[in-house]
DNA sequence: AGCAAAACATATCATAGGTCAAGTTTTCTG
DNA sequence: CAGAAAACTTGACCTATGATATGTTTTGCT
């Protein structure tokens, strides 16, 4: 993908499944999204910053993780047609402990805090598109809390092979172990006897 | 507490942490929540069912539930001055594995999905307001998530016994046991050796 | 009050997954 | 393209928590 201007149908496509509004509101946004493409292992957002945008991923994928001891810890994995950010530091406008790195070059757009209030301020449909994400985010942690509960490490691997194998394969096993609440070690032993 | 009107300063107390807005606010939406009593051990929405409403707790508490193998399995523990919902299935308006239980007699204001909707379309200040709740409802899971991660059962007990001591004595044993995703029995040997 | 049922406690044993340590393979970088 | 560093694998051992079973206490109901 050589695009260098978002269009609107872009965003038509990445929100459709959450929130449906004509073409036009869609083109109303796209003035104020930034391209913007980001190497791998970049660390966008570090701990102890603040989170000032919220990325629409083009094409690759950005990884939201914490430390603890001596290991990063990985709590969400996104990739092309998702929203990208420390969503936590971002609704608070405060620093966060999570910090944000890019796991492949990655194209975004990219929006301001700035901008979307704008936007949310000026129109009742600006608003309900950033509810419409605000929900999604929400689904998203909750279908995790209830995988984390209910499969066992290895029946949580195997999902995620069967229902997103390319994205196990582009990312790297540490970071699928981490996502997956385990350690690389574990994780190994599972691919092991799995395959 | 014996009202039974809602009156707008118990909204604006509610949402203060996470939205502030005029009082006239407040008063525009209290006429439409409805006050209702629900009795200890009350399924208020079973597993399957649609959620059709949000409710704020004003005293009481309860509980996010879904079954694995024969067991509940709590996720979501609320007490007084929060909202209380199977929030996927509200947010999806359609049916989820989840139940809600009422753990004690709990009095809450109940709003109405097709309200909300009502508010939500008329005013960009309704809009914000659920955009506020999607919001802390997500901090919250989020929350979660990261001391699961990060806390043994043991510290995760501990935790919570000195930030809401309160709310341990006020419900069962099972339910805390679960909603820190351990087996009671877990649970009894740790209070045994904490105390 | 008195009985049944549910909740809670305690003990024993089983196991998924963690930790540590020593390879091997892959990926960067000059 | 070579050497170093990082990522991944494999193995031995350990520990927190689950499962099961049984006993005790509390709760709820008539």
């Amino acid at each position: 993908m050589t695009m260098q201007r978002p269009d609107e149908l872009f965003l038509k496509r990445v929100f459709d499944y959450y929130f449906e509004a004509p073409l036009s509101v869609w083109a109303t946004i796209t003035p104020h999204l930034e391209h913007r493409t980001y190497k791998k292992n970049k660390v966008i957002k570090e701990a102890g910053q603040t989170e000032h945008n919220i990325d629409i991923i083009i094409k690759g994928s950005i990884g939201v993780f914490f430390w603890t001891d001596n290991h990063p810890r990985c709590i969400d994995l996104f990739y092309e047609d998702y929203f990208s950010c420390d969503y936590m530091s971002y609704i608070e406008a405060k620093p966060s402990e999570l910090f944000v790195q890019v796991l492949e070059t990655t194209d975004v757009f990219s929006i301001s805090r700035t901008k979307i209030q704008e936007l949310s301020e000026e129109s009742l449909m600006g608003n309900k598109i950033i509810r419409a994400a605000a929900q999604s985010l929400f689904l998203h942690k909750q279908r995790q809390q209830i995988e984390m509960l209910t499969l066992t490490a290895e029946e949580r691997y195997k999902k995620m092979l069967k229902e997103q194998p390319d994205r196990i394969h582009r990312t790297a096993s540490k970071h699928i172990a981490s996502y997956l609440g385990i350690t690389p070690e574990s994780l190994s032993r599972i691919r092991n006897k799995v395959s």
